[in-house]
DNA sequence: CATGAATGAGCGTTCATTCAT
DNA sequence: TATGAATGAACGCTCATTCAT
């Protein structure tokens, strides 16, 4: 990420930015990262190609940047609510709900989350994932909890149900942009990923 | 996909087709589909770059004939053990070991499936779709199964519940490939996965 | 090369004229034309980039501009001091060690003469050949004189011998630049080079 | 520089990239590095832009191609000839005809040589001087020859007289490709320099 | 069938120049 | 005058695809 002096800026420069990676996450969602021009991106934004290497060093730089802010916000609104909250229950219900309203309400950012950073190098993996799991952490972190509280079944790994549940959220939301099938309400879906995950790891299930 | 002629091929043919499969499928897995270039495959399957059109339309076929030739094995070996069988709950147990693993045996298959055809554009996501659907409709048949044995909740979507456990089963056995943490064996995901999600959709989960 | 209007410039304007100038020889100098940007000259300068066009057209008229008043200060120096001197050997003495100074005294001006003046097209080394022509044509005044006075061979070509004269001392003059090798003082140099050139010019060589 | 593989390549590969190199050195020479592209060269090679990537690594390998593989070509040939002197007069002599032959009849190369190889940066100066010192190095070896052999003067340095004899040699020639003025023949212009060379660092002219 | 040299369309990126402030 | 963000034309290079051998 670049930007272009910090004289008087103030919005101008701000809008723009903003601009490009609104752009950029509409573009890549639609037509993936390497299928995507700048030029693409450069119209979206109504701006010129030039004028996106005053923001962003180069086209995976955009990707980079589309991926941190946008998780960013989604990990902070989450966490956030979550920290309102103790029972392990209700916790899972809250990320489990935020995500996929946050997956419905973004369209693009939801291809770019699911698709996008699947692709690249290696090395672009780890880095993503260093800050992905920060995120999905958040759900192996709720299960100890419950755990510890003597809710959650002692002999569900964490970390593997955190993937687990990750995994079916991302897949029951990628329906939605496909849109290959009738699809449900954000209600319903988390609903149904709730209490059957739910009834999976409690340790003695009553619904 | 397209097919050299059958004058006297006999079977070199068949060798040469099949020895770019295989290296497609592992240059696909390392490299990514866009990275990846026609003369990485053919020198991997130690042919001339003109020589893969012979046996393929373009690029975009080899990924297709990659997913659609590897993706059917899966698919017939799974469906041939579960025709064998007719409890729900052992369904489940065979489908969710089985793609598990397929998955750790093939790699680069397991990339193939997982990344790299989240990548290019709708059309083709629609056409893989369709021929992925084949293979994850038998989860969906499995619980409409179990749901009108009485063993299933009635609740639950089949196909909100397929594409759960499918996103699962996918999003864990990435990690295998990723190798990101320390990572479980078959038995042990195949046994944590399939107790949260029989006891998530069970309707008097006893184990 | 353009000039801010004349208003209440005063001074001002001269000194960022004159800093652009600097600033350019040093960075043309040292990157050569074509691989120097207007922001390395901007930035050299402590200018905006904008602002150098207030005082030139291009980047092209920065370089003439350079090169211009430059070579203007040596030429209108060697002149001054040759118009003291009669004897056609003391002048290509005087010739000679003034050029050699000059180029010594500023690196980067030498650069820009010897290197960047090679570069561009035809149009442009045409005019540069005139302004220059004015520079080295002293030389070949000085050899006419030298054999109108019978001191000089008659069968020499001035202005080949002009080429030749400025060719060697541009030659070694780039040494010192390059620093290839262990280079000789400016009066060692200028010795050689003199002793060389008037034994071979000269009717009766007596040193 | 690459090649396109040996299997039976015989002739094709080997015209090919001759065509190239002949084609850079024209578009060189009448363009300058910078100025040329390489659609350019492709053009006046008459073969496709991405050929050229089958010969070169990228576009200063081409100029550095060609710059060795002409160079070669005149410092072999005008070694060949020295070999069979021992006359450190008639050895000068030889290399000025030489060079100066070789300037007039390749004017493209002339160009490469003396504006082109002036540009880019440091780490290539330092690279085309090694490999031109061997060349200019012909003309130190000879006046070496010439002061042990009691001819020369022994008070001029080699190294300087070198630099200046290629200094004068370069600039006489450049006049040829810029057409600046009436040129002289090569016969003139070597005798020129070579009496005025050899008077100015022979020990007792007698010319 | 097999080869791999040749092709050329296409894209990421740079940077001289402009212009609103 | 001065600024520097914005522009967009231009180019080096890649690589999927073709085709003469």
């Amino acid at each position: 990420m670049k930007s272009p002096g910090f004289r008087g800026q103030g919005m101008k420069a701000e809008n723009k930015h903003a601009k490009i990676i609104v752009a950029a996450t509409k573009v890549f969602a639609k037509k993936g990262f390497f299928t995507a021009r700048i030029s693409d991106i450069a119209k979206e934004a109504k701006v010129a190609d030039g004028t996106i290497y005053l923001y962003f060093n180069n086209k995976y730089d955009i990707l980079l940047s589309v991926f941190e802010e946008e998780v960013k916000k989604i990990a902070e609104n989450t966490a956030q609510l979550l920290s309102l909250e103790t029972d392990p229950r209700r916790m899972l219900e809250i990320f489990i709900i935020q995500h996929l309203i946050a997956m419905k309400k973004n369209k693009n950012l939801a291809e770019v989350i699911q698709i996008e950073l699947r692709q690249t190098n290696k090395v672009i993996k780890d880095y993503r994932d260093n800050k992905f799991s920060e995120y999905t952490g958040i759900i192996a972190d709720i299960i100890r909890r419950g755990q510890s509280l003597g809710i959650y079944r002692s002999d569900i790994q964490p970390d593997l149900a955190k993937r687990a549940l990750f995994g079916a959220l991302d897949e029951v939301s990628r329906v939605w942009n496909a849109s290959l099938e009738t699809h449900y309400t954000v209600d319903e879906t988390a609903n149904q990923i709730l209490s059957m995950f739910l009834s999976g790891i409690q340790l003695n299930p009553e619904n």
